[in-house]
DNA sequence: TAGATTGTTAATCGATTAACAATC
DNA sequence: TAGATTGTTAATCGATTAACAATC
């Protein structure tokens, strides 16, 4: 769909914001909004949100703005929430099992279709209606369901290995929540790190040197 | 310690990485890098590097390069990581849980000292060695503890209301896991969004429009 | 038609990269 | 001293904002 010259990485990580926006708005009942009404809301500018979607095409309409749904499925169907791409889960542990339930993955874009752990004492146990496999049939399972997205919650000491395997098994994308930084040779791999540490710092950065703290 | 100018966003962010990094160097036994073998590791440039530290300060060494653990604590200070800033933890569902267990929150310059849930069959259990506190008693816990970051696991809905109230406790910044998008008018206050479910579309637009795929 | 608002081009701003003098 | 590598200034690149003609 793309117009025709590559969309920077700024403008991707807006789009989904946008969806979200736009489905708040829809669920108002707002059927129409110009660049100017959505900026203010979002906070960014006008001009930007223009650019923004002229990316992908001419949306709008002039003298009018922007139809609600309709450039909110738009927006979707660029982010592909109705591709179903397969993923699989690999860590049940707090975290994986607390993404598996939390995520709401057909919303977008995803299907949970395998969950796995290393430990024996997990494998067999149910979470979101799926039993958990052990990760010593990960390979088996891929070769038959062919998942191209892996979701790494795991310790980043298994990180390094399971990510090759999984690229030898065809899987084309991380969502990476382990503390292994993936940056791969494979340069045809999506990567999403998560570290939710780095966040966290961000934030302690500016509690440590917001300006209503005392000079120290 | 910040040098004088306004330090951009965009450093902030890699700071946490650089820190990160480090770590593991250190760990690995190394004592000294250079600008250029620290960027061929983080994929960065050189340059980048040597300008992002230089907001801060001189950390290196012409003609030898940096001290790691040196600069690693240095970058720590500048993160705060010895802050210990007291936080508190709204929604102890799957997600709220799994953060609790999940972050080691002493590593990353706070405090967990008080979790909330409002749901009264899961008051008074224990995660991390903390009861869970009814939500009720948040103003009181707040006026007696001063906690300045909140993390809100909470649904949407229950964010806005939320937000005021735990700003009106003195609370400074938001770790916020919440549907919510904060976007306050109160510009003293920070807040470090975590949208799972934009991650996951940034991650599924990278798939549905990888150039591996045939056109459709 | 007049008013509004888009799509798009041009101007500005900020961030990244390159270059190099300073210096260990 | 010679070699290496920083700190810093200048050049480039890309992203954001402003302006405005096109058009509904």
């Amino acid at each position: 769909m793309p117009k025709n010259e590559k969309i920077s990485n700024s403008v991707i990580r807006r789009l989904p914001r946008y969806y979200r926006f736009l489905g708040e708005l829809s669920k108002e009942g707002i059927n129409k909004i110009s660049s100017r009404e959505l900026a203010e809301r979002m906070r960014l500018t006008a001009s930007q949100i223009r650019q923004d979607l002229n990316c992908f095409g001419g949306f709008g309409q002039q003298g009018y703005g922007y139809n609600v749904s309709e450039l909110r499925s738009e927006i979707g169907s660029i982010l592909g929430v109705d591709k179903q791409h397969k993923a699989v889960l690999i860590g049940a542990g707090n975290l994986g099992h607390a993404i598996a339930v939390h995520i709401n993955f057909e919303k977008y874009g995803c299907k949970l279709c395998g969950i796995f752990d290393s430990d024996e004492r997990m494998v067999g146990q149910t979470i979101v209606g799926q039993k958990i496999i052990d990760v010593d049939r990960l390979s088996e399972f891929c070769r038959q369901h062919q998942p191209r997205i892996a979701i790494l919650c795991i310790p980043k000491s298994a990180a390094p290995q399971l990510c090759e395997q999984l690229i030898g098994l065809g899987v084309k994308a991380f969502w990476n929540f382990s503390h292994y930084d993936i940056n791969l040779e494979h340069n045809d791999i999506i990567v999403e790190n998560v570290h939710l540490g780095d966040s966290l710092l961000a934030l302690n950065y500016g509690v440590s040197n917001s300006a209503n703290k005392t000079e120290e």
